[in-house]
DNA sequence: GTAGTAATGTTATAATATAACATTGACTTA
DNA sequence: TAAGTCAATGTTATATTATAACATTACTAC
């Protein structure tokens, strides 16, 4: 008993909750190579080919939870040496989006690397539009839901959420 | 006690639900104009002018609960006679849109005509892939909740919200 | 080594959207 | 009524986002 309440403090003390921790200043470098481990990791398990501009692109999208677009996504590749014609940004794109490393986000025309990979999951996007950071959650939670009635009336196959606001750490540096 | 009852059953009777009217069989033509009525009173309320390429847009927006693509207006507006170049659209909707008239669909790049207008909200659309239609669903109709936890990371301003998936009537449809 | 295939490269163009400036027309006000 | 103002519409050009179609490369399997 005494056990459990150290380590449910513990466990409080230790995390940032997952839903801002994108917003928040944070371990990046940790938080980028554990993605990419799991990126690489996901790769073999699947038995996908993990060549060098699937690889540049997903790191280019965890750099620093910003969304880019296609055409940004080109210039990067440019400056690393790559092609960087339009099919190449959009093919390596819609291979990581299939595979569910990449996520799209409609209101930007732009794209962002997954935080829950391997989850086939349907997403919901906090969109900071003060610092541009795009936070993922998942339907837990978000605490989404939709209600029966809804359900069967429409049965829903894929949903596009989008949350447009300020992220608390902005916020903040607007109250200073 | 007895005369609840019988309302409540008539209620039942009576009203498709709004939630899916859009998909089903309905009175169009009575949908249609008593949409243009309201659509002309916010004109009114609001000292808006209604222009004849407003008017049309709405019209054309009206037509099915389909979402027309900006070009697709242009052609329409082209056949009626209206100049047709790209900003004429684009204008247009943006204006509708600001006023709380239509809205863009972004899964589709489209435009709908507003279901509830004059509310200023939040709306979530069901949009089916069969049949193209799109239903408008407010908050409450959709259940759909945010959690306070999130909220407070997070100061929610806009939602993007649509459901892709098959309505009622096209699931009918597909078993026969 | 060659046939097959997935990935990448290349050229061209489609689809969606906006910038910038010109014209019109209705209303105002002197 | 003439001049001024302003919102709406018209026009030209171009930006931004995305895809089609075909060529080349490079790895795999036989």
């Amino acid at each position: 008993m005494f056990k459990r309440k150290i380590s449910s403090i513990m466990k409080k003390k230790q995390t940032i909750p997952n839903i801002s921790k994108n917003f928040m200043d944070h371990n990046h470098e940790l938080c980028f190579e554990s993605a990419l481990k799991d990126f690489k990791q996901h790769f073999i398990e699947k038995e996908l080919k993990l060549t060098p501009l699937r690889l540049k692109v997903f790191q280019l999208l965890l750099k620093d939870h910003r969304p880019l677009g296609a055409y940004q996504i080109l210039d990067l590749l440019r400056k690393d040496g790559f092609s960087s014609t339009p099919p190449i940004a959009y093919r390596v794109l819609d291979f990581l989006i299939e595979h569910g490393f990449v996520h799209k986000i409609k209101k930007l025309n732009a794209f962002v690397a997954c935080s829950h990979p391997g989850n086939s999951h349907s997403p919901t996007f906090m969109i900071c539009r003060k610092c541009e950071k795009v936070a993922e959650i998942n339907e837990k939670e978000s605490g989404l839901k939709f209600n029966r009635e809804t359900s069967s009336e429409f049965k829903i196959e894929e949903a596009i959420i989008e949350l447009i606001g300020i992220c608390k750490n902005c916020t903040k540096l607007e109250v200073i």
